[in-house]
DNA sequence: TGAAATGTTGGGGCG
DNA sequence: ACGCCCCAACATTTC
């Protein structure tokens, strides 16, 4: 008997350790996960991503039953729950799939020496991002800091390696599992001591596959065709939404690879367009990963260590504004209102949400960082951190400190006819277009007429921008 | 995966 | 017909 362990790859199909642990046991692998309260519980987990680890779970319970197994649910602490149910199954070993964040690997360090110590077999096996961080250096070999010769070489590693990277691993039968095995259900989110959260997108391999083959289908407008011109366009549906099934791995980031991959061969210029946009983004995926593993102190502080000095005003209350989408500022507010209400929001609004913080409100990055990781269902250490960075130019490939997004100019870009807006602040529904991104410049009159008086109906913006510019710039050249 | 300030150019109105 | 000015449109520089 082989212990899987489940991860942060909650899928059957197109997974390493799991089709290893099969072949090696001749099919009779136990397919375990665990609920380790230190991540259940830590300042960086959200309740969405509790739920959608749930549901993923319950999904592939069912589907392991459907193959004659089940999932084996433990609460615990990894190791010593590992050794217990080694114990009870009398396992040879256990196969996992790596994590390459700081705290994964700390605890797999532990994990793999003591069972080692018991006597078990121990093997690890790449998955979550396309190449480990390693396998992709720069000449001097050293890992790269700058996303565009990085993408260069992992595009053109993958066109090195082609097929072998690419092949797909085939299932095997599971044997079934002992009867002396305890069969827990899976805790409900309330059992663990979380809220529940409404909105989510449906957990689990089965729904992400779903999403991907529709985001993929050359003849959906909507997908990856438009991917290119459209993906900015925040009120259109024109992104994957993947990214909380990458995370948890309910679909393999190979198999988002390869699907696309395989795309490009049917692809007018459109569409593949598209897709190489859409496999850039899988690039900066492993790009930002890659980071987090050679410069782990990026969780703590900047990239750039001389960024660390900078002093930030850190207003609570301006904080809290931000939080619950009351700055006054309509696609700043929408975007957060956005977060409240699906635990996820688009990347173009990510980007104006945290600059506004970052660069109007003078509030350290971390802050929106945490809160961030407090919320989306997506939410992901090292690609947000990356993220967080890249928008308070601290970081790696970071814009530079004087890139000041405007929130009325990046509305009007990305939102022209304020239909976001409209959407996630339903009391600024009846503002007209020209008006939706800067409503403090409707004439009282017309703001009466409206029925929308800013300072009564919507907050009035709680800074200037044009000021806080200047006051961010002063501080960004002092801090250096 | 910026925005704002500043500089340059060229068409058209006008005396 | 010409010079002058205005200003939009575009380009470049600066933060």
């Amino acid at each position: 008997m082989i212990i899987h362990w489940f991860r942060r790859d909650l899928r059957l199909h197109d997974n390493p350790a799991l089709a290893e642990a099969l072949r090696a046991s001749d099919g009779r692998a136990l397919p375990l996960f665990i609920l380790d309260d230190a991540i259940l519980h830590s300042r960086r987990t959200s309740a969405a991503r509790v739920c959608f680890l749930l549901e993923s779970l319950r999904a592939l319970d069912q589907a392991l039953r459907e193959r004659g197994s089940r999932l084996v649910v433990r609460r615990g602490e990894p190791l010593a729950t590992l050794r217990r149910v080694a114990m009870e199954c009398s396992a040879d070993g256990v196969f996992f799939n790596r994590d390459d964040t700081p705290f994964a690997r700390a605890r797999d360090e532990r994990v793999t020496a003591g069972l080692r110590q018991d006597g078990r077999a121990v093997r690890s096996f790449a998955d979550v991002t396309v190449f480990e961080p390693d396998e992709i250096l720069s000449g001097a070999g050293k890992p790269y800091t700058v996303y565009t010769p990085f993408r260069k070489r992992w595009r053109a590693r993958i066109a090195e390696v082609g097929d072998e990277l690419l092949r797909e691993r085939r299932l095997r039968q599971f044997a079934p599992l002992p009867d002396e095995l305890r069969d827990e259900p899976i805790p409900t989110a309330e059992e663990l001591g979380v809220t529940a959260v409404q909105g989510l997108p449906p957990g689990g391999e089965a729904a992400g596959l779903t999403r991907l083959k529709h985001f993929l289908d050359l003849g959906n407008p909507d997908g990856v065709r438009g991917y290119e011109t459209q993906r900015n366009l925040m009120a259109r549906p024109a992104t994957s939404r993947l990214s909380a099934y990458l995370h948890l791995g309910c679909i393999g980031t190979m198999r988002c690879l390869r699907d696309a991959i395989r795309a490009l061969d049917d692809a007018d210029a459109n569409a593949g367009n598209g897709l190489e946009a859409w496999i850039g983004e899988l690039a900066w995926r492993d790009f930002y990963h890659g980071i987090l593993y050679h410069f782990p102190h990026v969780l703590r502080g900047a990239f750039k260590q001389q960024y660390d000095t900078l002093a930030w005003e850190n207003d609570e209350q301006l904080f809290r504004a931000w939080c619950e989408g009351r700055t006054g500022y309509p696609i700043v507010d929408a975007a957060m209102r956005q977060l409240a209400a699906e635990s996820w929001m688009h990347n173009r609004a990510r980007m104006i949400v945290g600059s506004f913080l970052v660069k109007d409100l003078l509030i350290d990055w971390r802050w929106g960082e945490r809160f961030f990781m407090q919320r989306l269902v997506d939410g992901d250490h090292a690609a947000n951190n990356g993220g967080w960075q890249w928008v308070a130019g601290t970081g790696t490939d970071a814009q530079p400190f004087f890139r000041i997004f405007n929130p009325v100019s990046q509305g009007t870009k990305f939102d022209p006819h304020g239909d976001y807006v409209r959407q996630y602040i339903p009391e600024l529904a009846a503002v007209p277009a020209r008006y939706i991104h800067s409503p403090w410049t409707m004439p009282a009159e017309e703001q009466r007429r409206l029925g929308i008086v800013i300072g009564r109906d919507y907050p009035a913006p709680v800074v200037d921008h044009a000021v806080q510019r200047e006051r961010a710039l002063a501080l960004y050249r002092e801090g250096r």
